[in-house]
DNA sequence: AGGAATTAATCATTCGATTGAATATATCCC
DNA sequence: GGGATATATTCAATCGAATGATTAATTCCT
């Protein structure tokens, strides 16, 4: 077990791994990515897995941990002022609105754009279609707060408690319409014809996708248990 | 290369390889999916994949392949109705709508319902998030196919034309609603805190499913090439 | 000196693929 | 019809390569 290390490049070996890990396990999974692999991308020697993460699964878990980490000191913090503007009984309809405008936003920015997020989303996608013994990990540590960020402002927005079902599988529903980017990336590639999203697509889904946002929450009825379509929607800001 | 058989099981053993590939290369990916692990579950000798696909890439082209032909068999004249209708310059906006239900309706039972759709979707997800040489297969022979008929739906009753940046971008976000109850189906099974999504939480997606994307349509104003927000408008059916 | 970290070498296991023999069925010739 | 031949399929055994993990020796720094 590796201790205070007080050498100048303290953990230098560790902290190539992980970020080779990050990489390697996005692009072809757990099982695809062989430790020879990660500890030669790594200039690391093989020995130097077994040593700093007792294995191939550790390192893995280290993996999903400096993910669930990095993800959150980015969004985490604008996580949180949603949840304070959507505490807040006396919030008018537009300030939810606006929140609403700069989930989406944060959304596609954290889907879509950056290098490094190219990674991190394969390898939370690979979770999710084949989750593995840390699913618990990335699900606790992001999926579960992100979810509970939107499904807040669409609660306050369709006056649906935040237990709801329909509130549950309406937020799904809406980041779906920008998750499709991530998962589908290969498909809208090719469906227009370019190499990488630019930023000018990027903006433009933005753009679309708050207009598509809106619309939903303003066309807002209840469908879930048919016999109550008529309550709570007074309720609505 | 094996031709015309009169046996009584004739290719017995070549299907159920292929129905298990399904089921196996659908759980855990075409890489963790041992050719030994394929063979005993088929209750067949290792040899006859070799035999029968001339590998373990042959046989996953083959199940590739075997995915195309049922899902089509399933969808196919559901698609070809789609575009008859909006073939049809006559056609009315309500029988538009209408249409644009169907679609709704066929992607959630496609993409959520079945016991065998489950491994099905697992493997087109898989391929999406890492393209094997085989991808070509899962998109000429079924994603282009679901896309140009929401495309062709969602054109006319936006007014874009069918090569329009924005109609694919927004075609893709508006399938995305469905899509994340397959892709996200670990999260979504864990936020409704339930084991699998029973015919009434998937009649209740169909119901806030239809609302939703008429929402949109309704709401609709071009965003792309800003320029031009005004124009075409009034080409709206 | 002494602990932390790295290295090369090696372990048993599993991988995909191939082989040649064995079996079963179909086709042909008389 | 019936033996002989040809073809199609299955099977057990085995190949070399690659896998994850471990070890003991070595290096590095305080």
């Amino acid at each position: 077990m590796p201790s205070k290390n007080t050498h100048a490049n303290e953990g230098a070996t560790r902290r190539k791994l992980i970020e080779t890990g990050v990489r390697l396990f996005g692009l072809h999974g757990f099982e695809a990515t062989s430790t020879r692999a990660l500890a030669t991308a790594a200039d690391a020697n093989l020995g130097s897995i077994s040593y700093h993460f007792g294995g191939k699964e550790g390192l893995y878990r280290a993996v999903l941990e400096h993910i669930v980490e990095i993800k959150m000191a980015e969004i985490g913090p604008g996580l949180d002022r949603v949840l304070t503007v959507c505490a807040d009984a006396s919030a008018s309809r537009e300030k939810l609105l606006e929140t609403l405008r700069v989930l989406v936003r944060t959304m596609v920015g954290v889907m879509i754009g950056g290098e490094q997020s190219q990674a991190f989303s394969q390898i939370m996608m690979q979770e999710q279609i084949a989750p593995t013994a840390s699913f618990d990990l990335l699900y606790s540590g992001f999926f579960e707060k992100v979810q509970a960020a939107w499904a807040a402002v669409l609660g306050r927005l369709t006056g649906l408690p935040t237990d709801n079902r329909e509130l549950r599988l309406r937020t799904l529903s809406i980041m779906g319409q920008f998750v499709i980017f991530r998962v589908g990336m290969a498909a809208t590639l090719r469906r227009l014809d370019c190499e990488k999203l630019s930023d000018e697509i990027m903006e433009c889904i933005v753009r679309f996708g708050i207009q598509q946002v809106e619309a939903i929450v303003d066309g807002f009825t209840p469908v879930d248990q048919p016999g109550c379509a008529c309550g709570r929607q007074e309720d609505r800001i």
